[in-house]
RNA sequence: GUGGGCGUGGCUCAACGGAUAGAGCAUCGGGUUGUGGCCCCGAAGGCUGUGGGUUCGAUUCCCACCGCUCACCCCA
């Protein structure tokens, strides 16, 4: 029984890389237009980071983090999400203190132990950023904009901005409070996972796609109505600025992020055509987390973006790499001259290949033909007599011979105008 | 963790409970002893996911397990 991968660890094969490439290219010039760096951390933190950040009764940290003791018994895990371990390492080394406002992203594979489906896997990638040092309704915008370029740009036509706020310290429990009472009001009539819900994660019951519970929750309160006066500037200017941009959005009172550490602005950008887990990038302001991961009380707003869901929604992107010349050398001799001039070429660029076989004319041509090759040099036992080589246009037929003497290497180049 | 669907050459799929499990694509070789693609011919490639059961006989029906997948849950 051959090995296989884990359950819900995928290969990203040659034929996809591109794809992957592209995204990846496409999101390192936004973000350099945009004045992000990049900064590149660990997969592994302690299991605190996340505790902490993400908050113990959420259900990742709570059930999908990929928890560990290593040999000493510190309990390490995967990382789930790339901001708790981000945040870590501006506190760690201090980076808050360069410059008042503190612009990082960073790239890779995130885990959770959670039932594969569509769209979503147990390693998964995101492309993050995070945006430190101000409250500014404009900072929010920034990695909205960030996030909604890269996927417009990369061409995906039916997305969705989804907006809400959640409040901060001040208005929340107020309305949290509020929320708790109507749901205990109607706790008899909700579904057993909404009455636990009603209990550990409130906001969480807007979710539910039992027709009862929705019923019930038209008449719950919204955040909306409890928002202080400050809230609700800020999430107006945030919605003013979108319209500017030409940005569109639809608000939705029952956003929810399953993070503990989100307030005001929360947004997701969705797909119709990514199945159950429609969520290609998320986000949202976490002021505070820097503070109770130990480091100064800064403000920030960050998003990710699901790469994996994004590559679902993505055109395959093609996958030959055609070669430039492909050499084909027929006995011993012949593949003996042919090795130094093939490094020369692949030294000045080229893309040569050669067979590795000791196949005849026609089955190397095959193969060359295969690979996409422009160009087929030719080197048997009647060139070497003859002290000229064919170099064989596999897109016009054409063939010719050039003499092998010194000007060998730059004749081709000039023949093959590369 | 719960439920539905599906497991046959590398890939996409056939085969009423019946014979040596087939086809297309891909691979390799030949048709041209040194000229690719198209065409023709041929070769190689299978513990039909695993283990039980029913049956004279199971790829086919039943059960269990494993795997994949979609959905619930949750989220990027």
């Amino acid at each position: 029984m051959a090995i296989r991968a884990v359950r819900g660890f995928k290969d990203i094969l040659p034929q996809e890389i591109r794809s992957w490439h592209r995204i990846e290219d496409l999101a390192y010039g936004v973000f350099n237009t945009f004045g992000f760096k990049e900064i590149r951390i660990p997969l592994v933190e302690k299991t605190e980071v996340f505790s902490r950040g993400i908050g113990e009764y959420t259900d990742i940290v709570e059930k999908e983090m990929y928890t560990f003791p290593d040999r000493k018994g510190l309990s390490l895990s995967l990382r789930p999400e790339a901001t708790a371990g981000l945040l870590r390492a501006v506190n760690e080394h201090r980076l808050y203190a360069q410059s008042p406002i503190l612009k990082l992203f960073t790239m890779g594979p995130m885990f959770r132990h959670e039932r594969p489906q569509k769209g979503r896997l147990r390693q998964f990638y995101q492309i993050d950023a995070e945006l430190l040092g101000t409250k500014a309704p404009l900072s929010d915008l920034e990695v909205i904009w960030m996030a909604w370029d890269i996927i417009v740009r990369l061409g995906v036509k039916n997305v969705r901005l989804e907006i809400n706020s959640l409040g901060c310290p001040r208005c929340r429990p107020g309305y949290r409070d509020a929320l708790k009472s109507y749901l205990e009001s109607v706790f008899q009539d909700l579904c057993p996972n909404c009455q636990r819900r009603s209990k550990t994660n409130p906001l969480r019951v807007f979710d539910c796609k039992e027709k009862s519970c929705r019923e019930i929750m038209k008449n719950a309160p919204l955040m909306r109505q409890y928002l202080c006066p400050e809230c609700t500037e800020h999430i107006n200017k945030v919605l003013e600025s979108l319209e500017v941009l030409d940005i569109p959005f639809v608000i939705n009172p029952y956003l929810v992020r399953g993070l503990d550490y989100y307030v005001m602005t929360t947004f997701e950008i969705v797909s119709p055509d990514l199945g159950a887990q429609s969520t290609v990038a998320a986000g949202g302001r976490y002021d505070g987390l820097l503070r109770d991961l130990g480091g100064p009380d800064l403000p920030g707003v960050g998003m990710a973006i699901g790469v994996d869901r994004l590559l679902l929604l993505l055109e395959a992107d093609e996958e030959t790499l055609p070669i430039d010349l492909f050499v084909v050398a027929l006995g011993l001799t012949a593949r003996k001259k042919v090795i130094p001039w093939i490094g020369t070429w692949r030294r000045h660029g080229l893309r040569v290949q050669m067979s590795y076989e000791d196949r005849g004319l026609k089955s190397q041509l095959r193969q060359a033909n295969r690979l996409g090759a422009h160009y087929v040099l030719i080197l048997g036992e009647d060139e070497i007599k003859e002290e000229r080589l064919i170099v064989r246009d596999m897109k016009t037929h054409d063939q010719q011979k050039i003499p092998i003497d010194n000007n060998l290497i730059s004749g081709l180049e000039n023949l093959i105008d590369m």
